[in-house]
DNA sequence: CCAATTGTTATTTA
DNA sequence: ATAAATAACAATTG
């Protein structure tokens, strides 16, 4: 399920555990979330490390432990971190669990798209400072929406918000609700957006990324994605799923089809080709 | 057995 | 050569 405001709660699971030390570090060695990491290394180097702080950015989560050595976490599709008690025995997807003395942190990840990644120096590894700036920073701005949508002129709306070049964070259901609000239809052409579509779709993006932010990273407790009551029926979100489902701002049936090779949600009554 | 899944990347096609 | 489409990855659920 993993997209931004969920990767941010995600990694707020582990906020118990800091300034703790971990004693030892628990792995399954052959899973793929280590293909790009050496796991014997990080065992080594992490058993005695202290868990300093934490930040995520677009679908990316970064840790960061005393003596410069730096936990990269991505959530694929199916991971997901959260704290268990001191005596937790590990599961058959718990790839990864970093023993504290009053507790456990743990990354499960059944599907296994998800990746692990481990750093030692003094500043924070290239994957972390290369990632995109975030659409919510002063960087994200129409101009350079409207020029990268002119380089992908050839492709559908959809599949461009999901390159994460441009839209960090962006996956299926934040695409879908944004071209829903900027009343876009999924399979128009990157490069025949008017302009002031496309200072719609700037404007849409930054909207439900703070929104997403505010309402599911912001939960302290039980788990996302599911949107509170108040705010259920300005979401899409709610509805993409259900079969028969409807618009919420229309009433009107929802379609689902594949688009850019996703199932993708759209309301005809707002999105038109 | 078939199809589905909120991600990314390698390979194939145009 | 470049960009876009597709397959692949793996596990589980309906």
């Amino acid at each position: 399920m993993p997209e931004l405001a969920e990767v941010e709660f995600y990694r707020k699971q582990w906020s118990p555990g800091l300034g703790q030390r971990v004693r030892a570090v628990l792995v399954h060695p052959r899973a793929k979330v280590f293909r790009e990491c050496n796991v014997r290394r990080l065992v080594g180097r992490l058993a005695g490390a202290t868990l300093l702080s934490s930040a995520a950015s677009a679908k990316q989560m970064l840790f960061r432990f005393g003596g410069g050595r730096w936990l990269g976490v991505h959530l694929g599709m199916s991971g997901e971190l959260r704290e268990e008690p001191a005596g937790y025995t590990p599961r058959k997807h718990d790839h990864l669990v970093l023993v504290q003395r009053d507790r456990r942190l743990v990354f499960t990840d059944p599907r296994m798209f998800g990746r692990i990644l481990f750093f030692v120096g003094r500043g924070p590894p290239g994957w972390w400072t290369r990632l995109a700036p975030p659409i919510l920073s002063e960087t994200f701005t129409v101009a350079a929406v409207a020029d990268f949508l002119r380089r992908r002129g050839r492709t559908p709306i959809k599949p461009v918000l999901l390159m994460q070049e441009r839209f960090p964070g962006i996956g299926n259901w934040m695409a879908d609700e944004i071209l829903w609000r900027a009343a876009i239809h999924p399979r128009r052409l990157a490069g025949v957006l008017t302009p002031a579509e496309i200072r719609a779709l700037w404007r849409e993006s930054r909207r439900v990324c703070r929104l997403a932010l505010e309402t599911i990273a912001g939960r302290g407790n039980d788990m996302p994605p599911a949107l509170n009551v108040r705010i259920r029926d300005s979401w899409l979100f709610n509805h993409r799923w259900e079969d028969g489902g409807r618009c919420p701002r229309t009433g009107a049936r929802l379609v689902r089809e594949q688009v850019g090779g996703r199932t993708t949600c759209w309301s005809p009554a707002r999105q038109k080709l």
